[in-house]
DNA sequence: GTCTATACAGTGATAGAC
DNA sequence: GTCTATCACTGTATAGAC
């Protein structure tokens, strides 16, 4: 079936399997057998909605990248500094974070997969450039307010973003506990070497 | 055969048989026949010396592990902040180097799937960990000799680590040209925002 | 639409010849 | 030590009943 002509409810049921079949055994031992074990529909149940095991996992990436630009958007604060540490404070997930924690780890081994799987390799480059987007429109706008220095905001925010994606694999993945509760002093610090001159002020 | 039975010049030939098959296949297709394929040996005489695929892995992850130390140990600049800019360089590896980008993602792929695999996650733990030490000691010594600002030299090592990796999937799994070639001009800034204010020179 | 049953290719690992 | 042949099993995907 045509990926855009899944109903929705049926997308975010298949999306919610493949998400808990990831976080319990990770995409290299991923099978459409354990999709189906974590829903309520049979494997051949789920080939009714997508032709491969790809397109089902493709299917979870575009739920999860939706869920992730809707939870970076719903940063209300005016203030860019505070909104780009709220951001920050999403990116680097707290290790008792279950939930987000499988899926994160999920993501980036979807991610280091990617030169490998074609079909994969758009729906995660959509959902990194959403994440990017969002940082750099911080960014962006902290800086024509005199918020922030002159700096780059495409390549400051892909640099937060890459440090997320590390610290996921580095302290969730691995579980390595140096630097702490992942490495939020090390991104504050980081967020204050941002900051226009005036602003900042350190010890 | 115990792993430490293993002759040497075995490991390497099995670990660059199996280096090369990540890197044209993914850990996830990685498979015994693909690692034959790059040796010179059959499948069965991969077996000779290995219990398991995962004990192949094992000892590419020792051999890469060892070649990153060696690495990282060879820069010979006296200067702390020198060393600092030419470990992260290594660090951040660039799109062309065509055979370092093959390892970094693979041990990226490795890494995100550690939690699901009890056997590959002591070596990706040591392989990060040497990392990691690396770069904290030259840090140490920076603060001691009054180059750098009294930061945590542990997570701020681990702060740099987290980013490079996350650099590895960002730019080289997925191929995001944002930011331009792998984050050389932030990486350089936040080495900067470390040095002690009597050195800084920013504009 | 959803199921059970199954086709068919490929997997990790071993046996036994040389 | 290294090979060819092979095993038991699991993988994705489909057929056809309901």
């Amino acid at each position: 079936m045509d990926p855009d002509a899944v109903p929705p409810e049926k997308q975010r049921e298949v999306a919610e399997a493949v998400r808990k079949a990831l976080a319990k055994h990770g995409y290299a031992r991923l099978t459409t057998r354990k999709i189906a074990a974590e829903s309520e529909k049979s494997e051949a149940g789920l080939y009714y909605y997508y032709d491969s095991k790809d397109a089902m996992i493709a299917a979870f990436l575009e739920v999860a990248a939706d869920f992730l630009a809707r939870e970076l958007a719903a940063v209300d604060a005016d203030d860019p500094e505070a909104r780009l540490r709220a951001a920050c404070d999403r990116l680097f997930v707290r290790r008792d974070d279950e939930e987000l924690r499988g899926v994160n780890v999920a993501v980036m081994e979807l991610l280091s997969h990617a030169p490998y799987n074609e079909e994969l390799r758009e729906p995660l480059r959509t959902l990194e450039a959403n994440t990017l987007e969002s940082l750099a429109g911080i960014l962006r706008e902290g800086i024509e307010r005199g918020t922030f220095r002159d700096v780059d905001p495409v390549g400051t925010a892909a640099f937060l973003v890459a440090a997320g994606n590390g610290a996921t694999g580095f302290h969730l993945a691995l579980g390595m506990e140096e630097g702490g509760e992942p490495l939020r002093e090390q991104v504050a610090d980081y967020v204050d070497s941002l900051l226009a001159d005036g602003d900042r002020d350190r010890d």
